[in-house]
RNA sequence: CGGGGCGUGGCGCAGUCUGGCUAGCGCGCCUGCUUUGGGAGCAGGAAGUCGGAGGUUCAAAUCCUCUCGCCCCGACCA
């Protein structure tokens, strides 16, 4: 491809409102455009590297034995209320209605596809003989986003690679998992990309079993905790905490003390009023656990956990308490729950950091109190089998594999691999066959990557202070050629004919054919990236050579122009197979 | 949904508080000459309903009301 023949509108300022450095970049290196919030277009550049990351995906997708369809991005909006979805998605699903004749048609945009392919299997597989299987494929899919963001990362469109495993057993669902979780892991290694497979959530979406891929970036939407010896990763949802020697300090017993504390009713409000530190405050949580209140007691300094909580509690539903609710059980308005005398109306949780504190300062159930000098033991009591680890992780906390600690860091969703279960098999009644002549809901799993986040997440991992870096696997083209000077006749022969050889020679190669300065040439193949730069000017050519720089080193190597087209082939093809010399530039940054 | 910010040629911005001549600047774009290995110089030129609607005023980019859009933080979330 010729520049002069493409569209790649570069931007030497970045446009307002891009602030991370991955919208930046495809913005500035005209990959992207965006049409409203949470919608872009993907320009001839972008689009190349999009299709490139589908291909990776779609390879080892049928290697991993899995078998593509297409399913449509508009659905009947019954699907979805049959799974109690609608609810469950809320304004996130965009639905519509179309006119036919006399009738209007429900509909929705697929935000994913369980309940079309459970309905397509409801239909064509019945016997255990058809499974397992599993089947994918890469299309659009629908989400109104609150509140899109961070360019390509958060958007209401986007493009994902979904599949889907059925099998007959446990045992089976298993297999087909491990086949995608591996695969997932060739995917990321072929991009370039350094990712951590961190145990999650499944969400609301269900199922038991769930790690998702992770690239740690700083400005990634997602936390997870990491420990850098035995790699124990885990969303921070799901992270546990090692237990740690929780010996009380040997501290002399205070006594119980109320003191008015007017209108301050948050940790930060007490503390500032009492001149106490919100490691020695006592957080007093009402929550609704199936309906019943419950007290949970964490260090003022902490993060509930309501999934820790929700499991502790052994409910199914858990919520925070209303303010009618904490003022009924405690006595006092939101803000001055503490745990004295709480045991008595409800049950008590209580995170095991409480273990180590004493004298502390908590609410009073009085509006406009709070109490100082409580002890656990001496003036409230919890259940030994009430404590547990009910907050959320943060750095430096016990690692709960081995005796190292946890470090937190912020990091890009782009692929989640989890076990279904038979949520939609049942609603949707997918049943099958066994040998025994037994009917039984087929067990699934579910296999998501961000095709758009792929990109996303490895600019916002591998750029420099002019641009983004590619690897070969994923870069628009794999070879930039730059004549120095196109209106120089010796200079522009070279140029064609190696342009054409190279393209012979199946490399994914563009020519930077325009009448520019050398500077803007240079500094625009720095913005885009492509990974091999070679410069052909009639000074080297003199010579008979060319000059040839991957974007990632600093230093350009002058070839020999007679062999040059093999030489770059090679180069290129040890560079796809391995990225060897874009993983040592990673290695050398980390 | 709560809080904050921003809408002025294609892009980035100044001007708005304190209303007043023809709405400026940088980049980009077009023409010509010179230049030519890391974002060239000179000269000339095209291009703007100042997001939109209504109002106040002799006069509105500027003040008032409403409205639309975009971005950030939070809440929410496959």
């Amino acid at each position: 491809m010729r520049w002069t023949r493409n569209l790649i509108p570069t931007m030497k300022e970045s446009p307002e409102g891009a602030e991370i450095p991955s919208h930046v970049l495809m913005l500035r290196a005209g990959l992207v455009n965006q049409v409203m919030a949470g919608a872009y277009t993907y320009l001839p550049l972008g689009l190349r590297s999009l299709r490139k990351a589908e291909r990776i995906v779609r390879e080892e997708m049928d290697a991993a034995g899995a078998v593509e369809l297409l399913m449509p991005a508009i659905t009947p909006l019954s699907l979805w209320e049959q799974t109690g979805r609608v609810e469950a998605f809320g304004d996130v699903l965009i639905q519509f209605t179309v006119r036919r004749q006399n009738r209007k048609v429900p509909m929705a945009l697929g935000p994913t596809h369980e309940e079309v392919i459970t309905d397509l299997v409801a239909h064509f597989i019945s016997s255990y003989r058809q499974m397992p299987i599993t089947l994918y494929q890469i299309q659009t899919k629908f989400r109104n986003e609150e509140r899109p963001r961070f360019g390509v990362l958060r958007t209401s469109e986007f493009l994902m690679k979904d599949a889907y495993s059925f099998n007959t057993s446990v045992a089976s669902l298993d297999e087909s998992y491990d086949a995608m979780y591996r695969a997932y892991c060739r995917i990321f290694d072929r991009c370039g990309l350094t990712y951590l497979p961190v145990e999650a959530e499944s969400g609301p979406i269900g199922g038991d079993a769930s790690c998702e891929f992770m690239i740690p970036a700083d400005n990634g939407e997602d936390t997870v905790a990491h420990c850098p010896d035995c790699g124990y990763a885990a969303n921070l949802e799901r992270a546990e905490i090692g237990t740690r020697d929780c010996a009380p300090p040997d501290v002399k017993l205070e006594a119980v003390k109320k003191v008015a504390t007017p209108a301050a009713g948050s940790i930060a409000q007490v503390t500032a009023m009492l001149g106490c530190k919100a490691e020695s405050m006592i957080k007093t949580l009402i929550y609704m656990a199936d309906g019943q209140p419950i007290a949970v007691l964490l260090r003022g300094d902490r993060e509930a956990n309501e999934g820790k909580i929700r499991r502790a509690a052994g409910a199914e539903r858990l919520e925070l308490a209303e303010p009618d609710v904490i003022q009924r059980v405690t006595g006092a308005p939101v803000g001055f729950a503490g745990p004295v005398g709480m045991a008595e109306k409800i049950p008590l949780w209580a995170d095991r950091d409480l273990l180590a504190m004493r004298n502390c300062v908590t609410g009073a159930n009085e509006a406009d109190m709070h109490v100082t000098g409580v002890n656990l033991g001496r003036d409230f009591n919890v259940p030994e089998d009430h404590f547990g680890d009910l907050r959320n992780a943060t750095s430096g906390d016990p690692c709960p594999r081995c005796s190292s600690r946890l470090t937190l860091r912020h990091a890009i969703e782009v692929g989640h691999v989890f076990k279904l279960g038979t949520k939609y098999s049942e609603a949707l009644s997918a049943r099958f066959l066994d040998a025994e002549e037994q009917l039984h809901p087929i067990i699934m799993g579910c296999y998501g990557i961000g095709i758009n986040r792929i990109l996303a997440g490895l600019i916002e991992t591998c750029h420099d202070a002019s641009g983004i870096i590619w690897p070969v696997a994923l870069a628009p083209y794999e070879v930039l050629l730059v004549p120095m000077k196109v209106t120089d006749e010796p200079t522009m022969k070279v140029a064609d004919d190696l342009y054409a050889r190279l393209r012979q020679a199946g490399i994914d190669v563009l020519m930077d054919d325009r009448d520019a300065r050398a500077g803007v040439k240079f500094n625009d193949a720095d913005l885009i990236g492509i990974p091999l730069r070679v410069v052909i000017g009639p000074r080297g050519l003199k010579e008979g050579k060319l000059e040839i720089k991957w974007r990632w080193e600093s230093g350009a190597e002058m070839i020999d122009l007679e062999t040059a087209v093999e030489q770059i082939a090679d180069l290129i093809a040890e560079e796809r197979a391995e990225a060897t010399r874009f993983r040592a530039r990673q290695a050398a940054e980390a």
